[in-house]
DNA sequence: CAAATTCTGAGGTACGTAAATCAAAAATCG
DNA sequence: CGATTTTTGATTTACGTACCTCAGAATTTG
């Protein structure tokens, strides 16, 4: 029924050998010959056998996945994700490492990817740090034919094949609307609560935080940014400061990591006289505040989801494949405690 | 490196043709010659390869999609993310039909799954009626070796394999958190429309709602179910003389389908008067709504996955391979107009 | 027109597994 | 013990593609 390369071979009236050459590119083909294969092709249309032709080639992917050495709950679920997928890996045929560079180290990351693009690989996701060295590491990566994804945080502009994440912006937009309605009624000012404005991603957050607020609830006031350095214990000093500091806070926004120590101090507050808390990444912690009525709404991006697509990603890629861009958008997940998986 | 069935065989000391008597559970190995074999699967770490097991074997996957012959937005983009698979399906070796029989109706879709399993196939995925009759013939088809799954609608307690969709019940106590944040220090009722009650999403969506919004928004009340049978003409009419008859109708939670009779009136009532507004299924008309600010939230499945999800688990289950749970769950996905894809 | 060059065909081997045959060995039975 | 049955081994073919070699045909070049 499915077409094979010995009817194309039939139907174009030339040799195995012929039909060979056309379709993996070698030389040795009149440009008549050629064409008369690729009509036959055309005409029983026909697809390469892909687990067949993987078979005799004997190939295995290689990819490489480049992680911040971070320890906050994310980056640990985000490292043993990946650990899981290398699990899983054996049969699917796939080699895939994971190399650790310090995180937000942006000369470190280009180290990283130009040792992986010298040992050779056929495709790397990594967490970008948003800088232009890096962005030309990557640049050199995709020239020597290396699939690039980047994971989680975005490179602008840059040559990468794919971004393996969610629309920062949007998140930080959803935020907001969700806070203005939160706080209808209210009266109070927000406080805003981020790792580093050096992160691509918590810059958008914020940005997209700060227009939605503004534009649609204006009467809604907001504190300058605190940037604990997405530090639990940092974040706890900050936030009781400014709780004492701004006895009128209402809302909170933590766009960062770190939310152990928010939430400790939210704890002694006591869910009644607790400001609306809006917060990111569902943790054990948040989960757990999420339960107990100390935090309103988490913000989530799954980053189980995140490895699988970038490897899905990173395998079409190195097939020449289309990626199918609706099975890999990566969601932002709104948890409530009523909707926790 | 990774070792193959020939490794195995002079591993265990024992032939090829035994190690496949072993690997595919023929008879003529004795027991002890067996564990022989078994040890040296376990001790080399042995997986077969797939891609080559379905070359040899000529596997093709033989799937059967039932659908209802619905003509709402949902349905109809159910269907057509399953015609996206077929045309995707042809490298994958996997034949995947629709058949369509009509909505609601147990009787016919009885039929449809005996014909099935009288013309044998490796899985079934169908939209469940929630019904014994239905239960029996999917215990009928799992009994012949057919991987069964539920698609949208699940069929309770049966002998299905998997379920592909959302948690409605985790939905209708979503939307009643919402609502009843949305609505706070609002004064009014709030009025349920459903499509059937003979549908056990709506039910479990419904249930859902009513036990959060009694227990956390005792405020809030409620007036009786709307049941418009999800035909937009009908909803029209209907919500127009509840809000006729209750002008204190301050909510309105729409469950089912049909939204674009809802929206029509929405639109005569204008941004600024209208209730509070939260939907199900993000289509043309719930988009166009939701950044025209007629409706607040909608909560979605995305039919797409749950196609893509369900056809990963019955080539899991023909397989024998474990499905992933954590990849295969449906999510519920909350739709501002912020973060609209 | 012959020589050099470029195409093309025929055939083989390989990948890892499935599935079959047939002979030989081992175990079991009476 | 021999006869019978059960196990096992050796070997082969196949799946669809990749990749190799070598000979021969067709074309171009001098």
């Amino acid at each position: 029924m499915k077409p094979t390369v010995h009817d194309i071979a039939r139907s174009a009236g030339v040799s195995l050998a012929t039909v060979d050459r056309v379709l993996n590119g070698r030389p040795g083909v009149r440009s008549v010959t050629r064409e008369k294969v690729e009509q036959a092709i055309v005409a029983l249309g026909y697809v390469r056998d892909l687990a067949a032709a993987n078979l005799a080639k004997g190939r295995t992917y290689s990819f490489c996945f480049v992680l911040p050495a971070n320890d906050n709950s994310f980056m640990i679920r985000l490292r043993e994700e990946v650990e899981d997928a290398i699990r899983r890996s054996a049969p699917e045929r796939a080699r895939i490492e994971i190399v650790e560079v310090p995180a937000f180290d942006a000369a470190a990351l280009v180290t990283a990817l130009d040792a992986i693009r010298d040992q050779g690989a056929d495709g790397v996701a990594l967490v970008a740090v948003d800088a232009p060295e890096v962005r030309a590491a990557v640049e050199r990566l995709t020239q020597a034919g290396i699939a690039v994804v980047t994971l989680v945080s975005d490179l602008g502009a840059s040559s990468r094949d794919h971004y393996a994440g969610i629309d920062n912006s949007a998140a930080g937009r959803t935020a907001a609307n969700l806070m203005g309605r939160f706080l209808s009624k209210v009266d109070g000012r927000v406080a805003i609560l981020a790792g580093s404005m050096l992160v691509r991603d918590h810059r958008e957050r914020l940005e997209g935080f700060l227009s939605v607020l503004g534009e649609e609830f204006p009467r809604v006031a907001i504190l300058p940014v605190i940037e604990a350095r997405d530090d639990p214990a940092l974040v706890e000093t900050m936030v009781r400061e400014a709780l004492r500091r701004h006895p009128d806070i209402a809302g909170i926004y933590s766009l960062g990591a770190g939310n152990r120590g928010l939430i400790r101090v939210l704890k002694e507050k006591g869910t009644a006289s607790r400001p609306v808390v809006i917060a990111h990444e569902l943790t054990a912690s948040t989960r757990e505040a999420l339960q107990g009525d100390l935090i309103d709404a988490v913000l989530n991006q799954d980053p189980g989801h995140e490895v699988r697509s970038a490897i899905r990603v990173l395998k079409a890629k190195a097939d020449g494949l289309p990626v199918l861009a609706a099975q890999e958008r990566i969601r932002i997940d709104i948890f409530l405690k009523d909707n926790l998986p």
